[in-house]
RNA sequence: GCGCCCUUAGCUCAGUUGGAUAGAGCAUCGGUUUUCUAAACCGAGGGUCGUAGGUUCGAAUCCUUCAGGGCGCGCCA
């Protein structure tokens, strides 16, 4: 229920039936058409640019053929007041009284819905996946609440979503997890040191994991790594795997599937891709070029299995089979795909730190190469958080084992200013996260900005003793507002739009930045009558406008859905 | 060397796929509370939209050039 569409189409056709006389003939000049917002110092509901491209189209003076259309649009639509012809030739258009009757009844009428453009696709979103050998750091959070978000995003707008986490449970990393929870175990038991080897993990988590797996089998037999391998790799990815659900439960994040990597090795799903892929002659055995940016030592020149991605335009050609023979992420990464393909999605959306973003050619070759459908995957990519603490840049380091963990940061700022702040900026500008500002409890935190509009709009029911659900059956409703309301009105219709542009965008972070904008108005409608007592709302303890109060009902109703797709929660009272 | 992202007010950033006088917050300066929540509000100053070209009625937005910053360039995951 987008207002904007709605009028955007009724124009149209307008314009189509009175085709003779605006002089042109094909229909599709008009696919460049706008309806949008005005600027605000103007004092009108809708713009359009629709004499400017019929013009172009037709070599004609603008301004006249706007005159032209102003005129049959205020005699054909009733639900345009007036019509003003502003700057080169855009219509400005001021609604009815009739017209906003039919916004309110239609947005109360929508409520929950209220926003939402009624699509219905099925969409995969793969996020997070982060290595299982460890609890999550704040690096990782950015993407799993952009997914997130995103996944409510559309579920909002009437899709089906799954949401889908990759487990990386196989090869080297996972080989020296476990090495590391081995060495630990014989620390514990045996009192011998922890080797200070590189590839090992150091961090205090694997020392939690390896109490754990000692309390599950306290006389468990330390004598050769190689024969306890496997038993430590799927303890140790079993209590590093509790860690991370645990956070992504604390974050409000909940997956609908894990998949594990080794499964699809295990079952041989790789073969089976490749064997789909020869016959489309995409495979084929031969030697790669050495890397081209540092130097790698562990290059080797040996015939492998490759796959010819650079025919979908990759850089290179892409190994499939390492030094061992054994699968590369690739190739596993390839028939995880393939899996993802064969379930029928109209989207795959793949959520990226930057650090990975180099692989998404890779990772599109080989989907493009697997499904009919065009450009069903999409990669979304978080550029890097950048931490701040007390004015200067925080650092992590990983191999050290002091990284900041999300349980500490949760337990500092809180979910709500986490969710809220990581989503306040474009995902493809870096992030700068303020400890200090986050934790502030005013304006420069947009999250208790938010809220306490809505707390505020509480506190009124409160006060004068009403059931906001009372408020739904006034009858003779005038429509009269003054200019706070009308400008709120005018960011009121703006909601599905915003929520049809994130969709289409995949651009969650719209959302944090209108529920600023329509905050400001608000608050800044509640001093006025402080300023001004014409713009008291209540007066001797009663409301001097019922329209008001509508209008506030109809934020609420925002705020609501809002705050529900970004999952922040939305407090009475502060 | 190559690829991706970024460059907009002193700082941190929006900018509705090409529109009107480029917008917020912070910081600075100055104001507002016997009043529906001051966790708030109002006002002022602050701009060559990184550079140089191009496309056109019209560019922060599209194309090209160059510069600066970030991330990556495995047969790691």
């Amino acid at each position: 229920m987008n207002f904007f569409n709605i009028y955007l189409e009724k124009i149209k056709k307008s314009t189509i039936k009175n085709k003779k006389k605006l002089d042109f003939k094909e229909n599709q000049i008009l696919n460049k058409i706008i309806v949008e917002t005005p600027p605000d110092n103007f004092d009108c509901d809708l713009s359009t640019n629709i004499a400017l491209i019929l013009a172009k189209k037709t070599n004609k003076n603008p301004k006249i053929i706007a005159e032209k259309i102003k005129a049959i649009l205020i005699h054909e639509i009733k639900h345009f007041s007036s019509i003003d012809i502003a700057g080169p030739g855009f219509l400005n258009i001021k609604l009815s009284n009739e017209a906003w009757f039919y916004v309110i009844k239609n947005i109360e009428k929508n409520k929950k819905n209220f926003g939402s453009n009624k699509k219905n696709h099925k969409y995969n979103i793969e996020f997070v996946s982060a290595n299982p050998t460890g609890p999550l750091h704040i690096g990782h959070c950015r993407g799993a609440i952009f997914g997130d978000v995103l996944s409510n995003l559309l579920k909002f707008n009437g899709n089906k979503v799954t949401k889908e986490f990759y487990i990386n449970d196989y090869g080297k990393q996972i080989n020296d997890f476990s090495k590391s929870i081995y060495f630990r175990l014989k620390e514990i038991k045996f009192n011998t040191k922890f080797p200070s080897d590189e590839t090992l993990y150091p961090g205090s988590y694997i020392i939690d994991i390896s109490k754990k797996i000692l309390n599950d089998e306290p006389d468990i037999n330390l004598e050769n790594f190689d024969k306890i391998k496997n038993k430590l790799k799927k303890q140790g990815l079993k209590y590093s795997m509790d860690l991370i659900k645990l956070d992504l439960k604390n974050l409000g994040i909940t997956h609908d599937k894990f998949f594990s990597e080794t499964t699809l090795v295990k079952n041989k799903s790789v073969e089976k891709v490749i064997k789909i892929l020869k016959k489309k002659n995409l495979i084929e055995e031969g030697y790669l070029d050495p890397p081209k940016g540092e130097d790698n030592k562990n290059w080797k020149k040996v015939k492998r299995l490759i796959f010819k991605s650079s025919l979908f335009g990759d850089d290179t050609n892409r190994a499939l089979t390492k030094n061992d023979n054994t699968w590369t992420y690739f190739a596993n990464d390839l028939a995880y795909h393939s899996n993802k393909v064969s379930r029928k999605y109209d989207y795959l959306i793949n959520i990226l730190g930057a650090d990975h973003a180099g692989y998404i050619r890779r990772i599109s070759s080989a989907v493009n190469a697997l499904s009919k459908k065009e450009n069903i995957l999409i990669c979304k990519v978080c550029q890097l958080v950048k931490l701040i603490k007390n004015g200067q840049p925080y650092k992590m380091s990983k191999r050290k084992g002091d990284f900041i963990e999300i349980k500490d940061v949760l337990n500092e700022v809180g979910k709500d200013s986490l969710r809220f702040m990581m989503l306040s900026r474009s995902n493809d500008a870096e992030l700068d996260f303020d400890f200090n500002k986050v934790l502030e409890k005013n304006k420069e935190n947009p999250v208790f900005y938010v809220q306490y509009c809505y707390a505020r709009i509480n506190s009124l029911y409160t006060s004068l003793k009403i059931n906001p659900k009372s408020m739904n059956k006034l009858t003779g409703l005038k429509f009269n507002p003054n200019d706070y309301e009308y400008k709120l009105l005018r960011k009121i219709i703006e909601w599905p739009k915003i929520v049809e542009l994130s969709v289409k965008k995949l651009e969650p972070h719209r959302i944090p930045f209108y529920l600023y904008e329509l905050v400001t108005i608000f608050h800044s409608y509640w001093s006025k009558g402080n300023e001004d007592s014409k713009f008291k709302f209540i007066v001797n303890g009663k409301i001097k406008n019922e329209l008001t109060f509508k209008i506030f009902q109809l934020i609420t109703i925002i705020l609501k859905n809002a705050m529900h797709i970004l999952d922040v929660s939305l407090p009475k009272k502060m």
